[in-house]
RNA sequence: GUCGCAGUAGCCCAGCUGGAUAGAGCAACGGUCUUCUAAACCGUAGGUCGAGCGUUCGAAUCGCUCCUGCGACACCA
């Protein structure tokens, strides 16, 4: 048993109380945290025993409390069908504080990875376009899984699949090679491509020659004409340059850039073991692979003209994986759009016997959208995230200027709040849910924000700084008011929390969780003085410390900093 | 048309492996800085949990039907 599962503890009296006429662990899953707090900190439902029993749940709730062997709770109690424990205040306290000074950000840890290798298909923003807040998304939720992924033992490789190779890029060429300037592009690439690429969709409504033009200069690229091959590895070069300092930004690194001109020259080989498979089947003029068996479509392999699709190179990319790193997930933190696809392609490994095939998870996120409208960059339509970061962070400095004007290394400070809130902003709610977007509600920094939970963290830190010789001795841990239990038991909650967003990859499970320890840490901060001279003092310090390791650790998990001031 | 996701307070969202009176935040109104950072705390107000039927001792939570929104449905990724 985990020495800090009290829910385990509850599910033995209960079971040993009713001479184990149900399992602890049936009991286990029934055993819930109440609402309100006079009904106690675990509760158990007689209901479920009545059935077993032949006895009303009332009686059943009488008939636990008295047999059960009552030492390790401050007390248990029948409140009609239910069974009300109170934990043993002095003792939990005194377990989980002195555990989290011990182990400090290691506090939640486990090895349920086991060190196996998780790759993580993730941000993937396309070269010559700006950084949408739509990559914002699969950038730090991937960013994101991966911290969890390794506090549970995994080890992650984030790998960004750049969108640098596909027709588009004879648009590119096209398009620079008319209208184009070379210092501009120098100055400043992705703003210049852009501009280019936007006036070539506009002008090719009316001029037809130019797609004629474009698909050319595909080709020459594809067979690798010097030219084409030039212009493309600058474009590529100077993009990615700038995507960089994005990610320096956002505190985000990959270990591998294998964009999907990487596996140009592992298409072929894809297509000769699907047909040595005998998977590969002609269809209108394409090659596919058949799903019906598995009730979805067929997965298109090949165009008609013989040339290879997305599907060809994520089977490719997927099998390089599967050889280099033999993940036990290959996770793609890609838009719910795309759910169908990635059935389809999970499917066709599966069919093909790659070893991680079953390990394929699509983690979706929700549309974000601006007026109700889907962006896109062709139609000028798109919110770009350097401009929202810039913004987030001049509004963090005003905050800054307003309420704390003496502070050290302003400027940091700025960064780390300002970008703080626009990720905790985009973490904080289910992957799942689509995001209208505005500016106005991405740069509020008061109630359940980024800033919020750093402000707690600062709010602790700034305590620890000024009590003189904070002394986390073991003896005295144990605080018994109900504003400090809150926050206990909060700490206490965390590992759980850290397998659970593990298990679903789900950072808002974190990033609630930082909330709601904040929220309890500021009422026992506004409620409590702390820095007093009386026997407590050490305890209460060391709760303080306990906090401000969590909330910086939780904050850690999500890509966000916590500065010691702000 | 078929499939998927969603619908909870004026707005944005928790809660969804069924359990005690449905919770936060924002916005509104009122209170709290000579005391550890007021980016905070405390209070007031605000709800047919999209609709209906069913399962159950008990449903926001599970099942079915319907309504609404978004998305996906072979030569874009």
């Amino acid at each position: 048993m985990n020495k800090m599962d009290y829910k385990q503890l509850v599910a033995d009296a209960i079971s040993d109380a009713i001479d184990n006429q149900v399992s602890t662990s049936d009991i286990y899953t029934k055993i819930e945290n109440p609402k309100l707090s006079k009904n106690g900190d675990l509760a158990f439902p007689a209901f479920v025993l009545s059935k077993t029993m032949h006895k009303a749940p009332q009686e059943i709730a009488q008939e636990i409390v008295t047999k059960i062997d009552g030492v390790s709770f401050d007390k248990v109690v029948a409140a009609g069908p239910y069974v009300n424990f109170f934990l043993n205040k002095q003792g939990v306290s005194e377990q989980v504080i002195s555990d989290i000074l011990v182990e400090k950000n290691h506090y939640g840890d486990n090895q349920d990875g086991q060190d196996r290798v998780v790759t993580i298909d993730m941000s993937s923003p396309n070269i010559a376009k700006p950084m949408s807040m739509g990559h914002l998304r699969s950038t730090v939720i991937g960013n994101s899984i991966a911290k969890i992924l390794t506090k549970n033992g995994y080890k992650p490789i984030k790998d960004n699949h750049l969108g640098d190779w596909g027709t588009q890029f004879g648009k590119l060429i096209t398009a620079y090679l008319k209208w184009g300037n070379e210092e501009d592009v120098k100055k400043d690439p992705i703003h210049y491509l852009v501009q280019y690429y936007i006036r070539f969709h506009k002008e090719d409504q009316e001029d037809p020659e130019l797609d004629v033009e474009a698909r050319e200069w595909f080709k020459k690229l594809e067979d690798g004409d010097p030219e084409a091959v030039r212009l493309w590895e600058w474009f590529r070069d100077a993009s990615l340059k700038a995507f960089k300092q994005t990610y320096q930004k956002l505190n985000v690194d990959f270990d591998t850039y294998n964009g999907e001109s990487f596996y140009n020259d592992k298409l072929q080989n894809v297509v000769d073991t699907l047909k040595e498979q005998g998977l590969l089947e002609k269809s209108q003029g394409a090659s596919i692979v058949d799903l019906s068996d598995e009730d979805l479509n067929p997965a298109l392999i090949l165009k008609t003209d013989g040339a290879s699709l997305y599907v060809t190179r994520d089977i490719a990319t997927a099998i390089y994986r599967d050889k280099t790193y033999h993940p036990v997930m290959n996770l793609y933190v890609v838009g719910s759009e795309q759910t169908y696809y990635f059935k389809q392609l999970k499917a066709v490994l599966k069919k093909m016997g790659l070893e991680s095939a079953d390990g394929l998870h699509h983690v979706p996120f929700g549309l974000i959208t601006v007026d109700g409208k889907k962006l896109s960059t062709r139609h000028g339509n798109i919110v770009l995230l350097n401009e929202v970061l810039n913004e987030s962070v001049k509004m963090a400095k005003e905050q800054i200027a307003e309420k704390n004007p003496g502070l050290n290394n302003k400027d940091q400070v700025a960064e780390d709040v300002g970008v703080g809130a626009v990720i905790f902003g985009d973490l904080k709610n289910a992957r799942v849910d689509s995001i209208d977007f505005n500016l106005k509600d991405q740069l509020k920094f008061e109630g359940e924000t980024g800033p919020y939970v750093q402000y707690a963290h600062a709010r602790a830190e700034s305590i620890l700084k000024k009590a003189e010789n904070p002394n986390f001795e073991k003896s005295n841990h144990s605080l018994t008011d109900d504003d400090s239990w809150e926050v206990i038991k909060l700490l206490q909650e965390f590992p759980k929390v850290v397998k659970h967003a593990n298990q679903n990859f789900e950072p808002s499970d974190i990033a609630k969780y930082s909330l709601k320890l904040a929220k309890a840490f500021n009422k026992y901060y506004d409620h409590t003085k702390i820095l007093v001279d009386d026997d407590e003092l050490n305890a209460r310090l060391s709760l303080v410390k306990s906090v401000s390791i969590v909330l910086e650790e939780s904050l850690n998990l999500l890509g966000v900093k916590a500065p010691n001031e702000m």
